[in-house]
DNA sequence: GGGTCGGACTGAACGCCGTTCACAATCAAC
DNA sequence: GTTGATTGTGAACGGCGTTCAGTCCGACCC
């Protein structure tokens, strides 16, 4: 917060932006509040990031690689449906232990797509490659049937974020356990795919 | 544009927002922008709507209206299975016909969740109520195996919501066609109620 | 007619915002 | 010691949502 220069400066900013977003939203998050909790001038941060979308990007970006991480330890499980389920169950936790890193992935950035540059989701995507490769050896194994496994890596990911949207922005029931709900979700994921 | 007056000028301003709205996305809409539009003082739509978070609402409640009516001549299918899934290709011709007023409802109003007040939503859920009595139906008929209906609707709704938001965020591959996508949608879901 | 009242309407003003840019400070290289 | 680049500053610009003192104008009563 005090005298921090370069790239100590540039990761000050994207933390101060991070707890930012997570605090009040990207809309209500300004580049202003930002200078003073860092304790810079407004200006010092266009020195950094070329504008307030490309900080947004950055967040984005980090926000994937945790994701990616996530993931790392689920691709160790022996039997591909349960390793479909523990795909699922590294997206849905990565989603609920950081809502804001979520919303701010998913959920925010669909407000104006396109603002973003494809390239922060690279990373991201590579989970949906862990997903294809997961059906097509369950397919391969017949333990589950899938006629294209892009797509079905597709639809999983649909199923997983729709839920993961509606929880998030509160239009569940407030009664409803959202640790039941992704259960459910899930279990009803894999029996799409059953033979 | 001209000299309209009383409610006419507040179905004016309605227009002018959803018109906005749909060319340059919420965040990009402004007070402004409408009042140039309209051709009254910015000063005036506060007369009609209290806020701009009210003059968005108003707009969820109309598009909650328009969901539900494309709900009705579904509810003519006589078989369950064909009527759940008339109720999910009425919900996607929803989003896909009118991605703007979908984006109003249900994307651009996670950036803020809470902002909205729940009884523009209200409306909106009588199509939940649907999808959820056309699951018993089906379940009761043996068709389909439905462990909760209410859940399972979330299901359904969540699925297809996912779906919807990674199409219109151009989340899916570019070269994908959205209509495969969707029909794939529809079938997982179907079949992650089979028996 | 004159007078008054109330609702419709206006637009300048307030304090925000993202972004720019002329300027100052610092420091390595010569 | 001078130069040049790098790093940092903060006032200024145009735009935003919102407010409010003030203007307009038709309806009503005397």
């Amino acid at each position: 917060m005090a005298t921090t220069t370069g790239a100590d400066l540039r990761r000050a900013i994207l933390d101060a932006a991070r707890a930012g977003v997570a605090e009040h939203g990207y809309a209500n998050l300004s580049m202003r509040q930002i200078a003073r909790s860092v304790g810079c001038s407004v200006g010092t941060i266009y020195l950094y990031y070329a504008s307030k979308d490309a900080l947004y990007a950055a967040l984005v970006d980090e926000a994937a690689g945790r994701l990616v991480d996530a993931y790392a330890e689920a691709r160790a499980v022996a039997d591909p449906v349960a390793r479909l389920e523990a795909f699922c169950r590294s997206y849905v936790r990565f989603a609920m232990d950081h809502p804001e890193l979520y919303k701010v992935m998913y959920l925010e950035l669909t407000a104006d797509p396109g603002e973003v540059p494809p390239e922060a989701y690279r990373r991201a995507r590579t989970t949906l490659d862990d997903t294809a490769a997961v059906l097509a050896e369950a397919d391969a194994r017949g333990a589950l049937r899938v006629a294209n496994v892009k797509e079905g890596a597709l639809f999983v990911w649909a199923a997983l974020h729709g839920m993961l949207s509606l929880i998030l922005a509160r239009q569940t029931d407030p009664k409803a356990d959202p640790e039941r709900l992704i259960d459910l979700t899930v279990r009803h994921i894999v029996d799409a795919f059953r033979p």
